[in-house]
DNA sequence: TATTTATTAGGGCAAGCGTCCTATTCGTTC
DNA sequence: GAACGAATAGGACGCTTGCCCTAATAAATA
């Protein structure tokens, strides 16, 4: 069993204020304080800034492996798999509110700082990006199961961005029922394509 | 006629650099450098960092407002005005590409920050979806307007957010026609709604 | 118990930050 | 040309930042 040590705390705490204040106004001594340790201890487990955030992406990265994973096991349909990842804006709709989606904000904010680890934190879209257009090749839609990834990510990230801005839960309640509607037609023109085979064109388009 | 003064410049400058680098990120002396002054000549016509945001602020409502003034004169058609709107994503792309959208990161940004300009940049979002708004209520969807507004809204903020993330311009014009599909299919119902009254419930869904 | 290793605290460093002051120059107007 | 306000330059301020060093303590090993 992995114990609970200094350096776990220091990403723990990384993580939720570079989410919370953004990773370039959060200060060592930011940190410092959240953990409790002195600045100097400090040095000891981190060099750097920029490792501290190397090592927030990787727990970030690690954890969504995980709840991807978890996701596939409990649901054996896909459709219900794409509904779990849908359905994580209502279970954090209080902190997206308040500070949008934690990998939206932070590659955002990355860019513009030409940060090196831009890539690094990219991975983490790539991660869903993959998972969800493996969810809809699994449904059936080969062909542009990128695209209605793309399309599902895109959506999600413009439903954080704007219920940050006008801090409004119930636009994420409503935009997540549309999305759910939206996979739903998926699945049906999915099946539709699967028992006849002229049912064509009636792809990605809503 | 309005002449450039100094302080335009300053403004124009700033408004530049916030967009490229983030508001935090952009120093004094980085505003003063572009504009080719000293870093002391800035404070007679600045006194403090939140004071050029609050004028790159107002320079952005000022600029938008005329804008969709421009839009709504020149396109006779509700939709045609919504399509030029939808259009902004392809003429701005190469920027959108590098830093995303100008107002979604804005707002993003001094969110984080918690920052006392936050009502300011959010009036640009309201800008776009009161003018949005109107435009779907021309179009004869009085009762969800603000709905189909804030949808078409997020999803321009969400292909803005992916587009820059993964450096993909393609994917902005992919999803600009997915969204005058979407359009075209709520015009189309609004019109089919004002023709014979029993065509209920054909409204948001996609 | 003695020795070594892992961990911590505290403070110092140069650099950059936003801010502010003052002396100087420019462009009018009398 | 004198007088005056508008505009500019250069530098100094106090503070915070990321980063680094060293001495002290705790824990583990011999």
């Amino acid at each position: 069993m992995s114990v609970r040590t200094t350096r776990d705390h220091i990403v723990e705490s990384a993580d939720r204020l570079f989410y919370q204040q953004g990773y370039e106004h959060t200060s060592f001594s930011d940190i410092a304080d959240a953990v409790r340790i002195s600045r100097g201890n400090f040095y000891y487990h981190f060099k750097t800034k920029d490792e501290i955030l190397d090592a927030v992406i990787d727990a970030r990265l690690a954890s969504t492996r995980k709840m991807l994973e978890q996701w596939e096991s409990e649901d054996k349909h896909p459709a219900d798999r794409i509904r779990s990842f849908i359905h994580m804006m209502i279970t954090n709709r209080a902190d997206i509110k308040r500070y949008g989606c934690p990998v939206g904000t932070l590659c955002g904010e990355l860019a513009k700082l030409n940060h090196a680890s831009q890539a690094e934190a990219n991975k983490l879209f790539t991660l869903f990006r993959t998972w969800l257009r493996r969810q809809f090749t699994l449904l059936g839609h080969e062909a542009d199961a990128d695209a209605l990834a793309m399309h599902l990510l895109a959506r999600s990230q413009g439903v954080a961005t704007l219920a940050s801005a006008f801090h409004d839960e119930k636009f994420i309640k409503q935009e997540v029922q549309q999305m759910c509607d939206w996979l739903r037609s998926c699945t049906e023109s999915a099946a539709r394509h699967a028992h006849d085979e002229h049912g064509a064109d009636e792809r990605v388009r809503r």
